[in-house]
DNA sequence: TTGTACGCGTTATCAC
DNA sequence: GTGATAACGCGTACAA
């Protein structure tokens, strides 16, 4: 391995000149400069960032912590965060937990021991030293953003949108567009984000004066999957629903291949609305009616806010909520 | 910061003694090692990763080079590459390149730099150092594992399937299921992978002695977007087609999109065969005909290639190709 | 403008 | 068993 000494000995300075020929070049004399340079080429010299870093404060790099990379719905939020993060000057590097509380804590450890300087959480767990510090009432340990979920009581930057009166605005459609049985897919009530779509789309309902009846209510997690069980699950009911909101995109295009699968026509019979406004919603067949989150927007966001919290400014909002926007397709309306 | 001197200084030993107490306990005497457990759990300390890497050999990091984040065919490949890897004690940083050179290359210098270890490529981008290595006859210069692409002539351990054979079985599909004027949307023929799909499917066609005339093949580039303009493309051609290789699920879900808003019927008056086996390809309206590939026999393999690289152990196989399976389902097929 | 020398936090060597 | 101390590779006072 080539080290700095080794340039010195090899151009016939000192290490400082080096050092200085890389980091502020126009303070070293124009000959010297080129025999390091010459040097650093001629031995194919990389610095070893390892050492740079026990130098410096930062790290320069910062951590995008996502509960499953198959996902795509983090994808756009993620490439937003690297434009942002890039243009910042910092690495990003992306772990996935899988929904898996060591996996989450080995990387937070990696902030602890400097190898990054910060989190930005996708998801909905909190590392462990976040946690029993937030238990304890003592601050957040680590520098962290939260994009996507909501903390109450949680004292560190956040970006949303608001969930609930998302969750109202579609099943409002579905009202307005004249369903009379509308049901829903939720996401793991777990989860606080899933119990706030949950919570707006009662509402709509409870103002329309229709009821949720419990039936008409199934648990999902999120997965293509599970919105298929639970669209057959509503379908074996007694009460055959005429609408579906489900809490994301990916349980919505489940739900459509139940539906289909069970010989119903979408929208004709049955409506369904998504959440997230995934890239394969518009190409679905039918389109999905979905809630457009704005991912770029979220990534943008999170990624100054990291910033400005490891450069200790003080934010003007640490809890910025972001617009929403129903986009209508052909799942949810047939066709003039 | 709280440093190892100071767990020292507060337990009354020397920093060797807190080094071994962390490090092999066995050697230490109960009571001191105690007392150092005592210290750290009250000042708080935890070892800075950066300084004991300085020490180390290996930072016992990979990183896994992804095109686009949003690909959900390289989900499974990371989320198995994350399970080897965990086991065999390494994190897995993920880093995207969006196509991107420069990118690529920020994450190759973090090898050099000896922040992670070594680069498993999902892509068909190689960094600029292993280019250059590459075409001056040398050897390669960092720690490479290739998964999915392979480089004639790179001598680094790939796993691959045989993508001219996979899509060549799937032009034999569509040829036995009777279709007649057989299309293909490719991915950007500047790639390897896709140029191989390419030449299998014009190799089915010839065996059957049909021919592949130039407007039956379009070129597109991985993305919905492009499989359902390419598939615009087609039916505004000529000679309609009956059936379509697609070069990957995502195009052929695009092109399905563009055939059923054109008024055809799938599989009824177009086929429709897609590459890859994406999550949603069975949730697909109709269910997607494809290509498996072994996602977590390509991760699995990818990781342990890399681990035995790093470690010096010779593989007994350097260019793995593995199996793939051609699944049927309802876009290719009338329902009996 | 340049060089010497020290410190960053840790681990390994060696003497006690 | 334990403790000084010398690396690891780099950046930077401070001196020249």
């Amino acid at each position: 391995m080539t080290t700095i000494r080794d340039i010195a000995r090899h151009a016939g300075v000192s290490v400082t000149t080096v050092s200085r020929t890389l980091r502020e070049p126009e303070a070293v004399r124009r000959d010297k400069r080129d025999r390091v340079h010459a040097a650093i080429a001629e031995l194919s010299y990389v610095p070893n960032a390892i050492a740079q870093q026990l130098r410096r404060p930062r790290a320069e790099a910062i951590i995008v912590i996502v509960p499953a990379i198959d996902n795509p719905f983090f994808s756009g939020i993620i490439q937003s965060i690297e434009n942002v993060a890039h243009e910042l000057g910092y690495r990003v590097l992306i772990g996935e937990t899988q929904g898996r509380q060591e996996r989450l804590d080995h990387y937070a450890d990696m902030v602890t021991a400097r190898l990054a300087d910060g989190l930005i959480l996708l998801g909905s767990l909190l590392p462990t030293p976040v946690r029993s510090a937030f238990e304890a009432g003592r601050p957040v340990p680590i520098p962290l953003v939260l994009a996507c979920e909501r903390y109450d009581g949680l004292d560190c930057p956040s970006v949303t949108i608001d969930n609930a009166a998302a969750a109202e605005a579609a099943a409002d459609h579905l009202i307005r567009t004249g369903r009379q049985r509308i049901a829903t897919i939720t996401g793991p009530l777990a989860n606080p984000l899933a119990m706030d779509r949950l919570a707006g789309f009662r509402a709509a309902l409870q103002r329309a004066g229709m009821t949720a009846d419990e039936e008409a209510v199934v648990e999902g997690n999120f997965s293509v999957e599970s919105g298929h069980e639970g669209m057959q699950r509503l379908l074996s009911g007694p009460r055959r629903p005429d609408a579906v909101f489900c809490a994301n995109d990916e349980m919505a295009i489940g739900a459509i291949r139940a539906a289909v699968t069970a010989g119903l026509s979408v929208p004709g019979e049955l409506a369904v609305v998504g959440f997230d406004d995934l890239r394969f919603g518009a190409f679905a067949t039918p389109p999905l009616t979905t809630i457009r989150q704005p991912t770029a927007g979220i990534g943008e966001t999170a990624m100054r806010m990291m910033d400005a919290e490891l450069h200790q400014r003080g934010l003007s909002e640490r809890q910025v909520v972001l617009p929403h926007e129903l986009v209508v397709r052909g799942s949810s309306v047939v066709a003039a």
